[in-house]
DNA sequence: CTAAGACCTGAAGTTCACTTGAGGTCAAGG
DNA sequence: CCTTGACCTCAAGTGAACTTCAGGTCTTAG
């Protein structure tokens, strides 16, 4: 019956700031039909992707790419749980680069420790290009792109 | 006896743009003196330095966290060894935290994908408070804070 | 010595992901 | 019916981390 909230109620519900879901909408990350007098109603299943906007942004996603991922729901019917969980499998290879480009950035610390280069001269921490590439089309650091790398002496 | 580099040197070793380093440089991540024409000189450790920031960025910090953690080296004498390892060590839990953090994360979502729920009623990966509480003071996670939470339906 | 290219400063611009503010409208309880 | 609080829009502001620009100076190879 009830099946359509308020933005404060999907405020309250999923701990995001109104002037943010307002801003996601405006970026077509959600949708929202409107009430007589002009008020945003969302529907139920908006929760849901909300929820895997905060969690995308987790994994390190800008908005862009969320938006794109979210592009790949249904729009016609209400999402199934099968089209949120191949959304959802299809983060598990960029989580699993992210830990393997960590566990290596912990490891190398500890080597440049014992060496005591700390990413000079030759060192893996301070050449991660081998890491990003093994990350595949779309990859990306951490904080975004470090694109450029050195010549350390 | 060619000890000191200048900022275009710096920039290619590092592969840090110039405008960066001199934006360091203005928020006192590093210190450069300057030649009888005013250009800035760099000296060796600089580049040790500016490795650092670029690895300390990756694993999340802002530059005000990173300039605090460069505080911490000496400034009278060149750093030694012994004191970037020290300073190295000390980020150690930090990725460790990271890391466990996103292992977290991957198996969350594993579990979420088979009960379908993604992240809403009262799931893990919706609720990233008691993950973020293990990481002590000081805590944040991957891309900033993300302090609110939710009362998830 | 001179020209090219590296460097200088200070201010302004950029991107991302929002928040804040101003000025006004809608909806629900009493 | 009326008031209060939630909601609306649009524009502008925020902060992090830089980059870009304009206009001018230094340095160095030839």
């Amino acid at each position: 019956m009830e099946s359509e909230l308020s933005i404060g109620e999907v405020a309250a519900r999923t701990g995001i700031a109104p002037s943010a879901v307002r801003y996601y909408e405006s970026e077509g990350l959600v949708t929202a039909s409107r009430s007589a007098g002009g008020q945003r109603r969302f529907s139920r299943d908006t929760l849901r992707r909300l929820a895997f906007v905060r969690i995308a942004q987790r994994v390190g996603l800008t908005l862009d790419e969320i938006r794109d991922a979210l592009a790949g729901l249904p729009t016609k019917r209400t999402p199934t749980h099968d089209d949120w969980a191949e959304l959802s499998a299809s983060w598990r290879p960029r989580l699993d680069e992210q830990i393997s480009v960590l566990e290596r950035l912990r490891d190398d610390l500890d080597s440049c420790i014992g060496c005591g280069c700390l990413s000079l001269e030759r060192c893996a921490l301070y050449n991660p290009d081998d890491a990003a590439a093994s990350l595949g089309p779309g990859a990306r650091y951490l904080l975004g792109d470090r694109p450029s790398d050195a010549e350390v002496e």
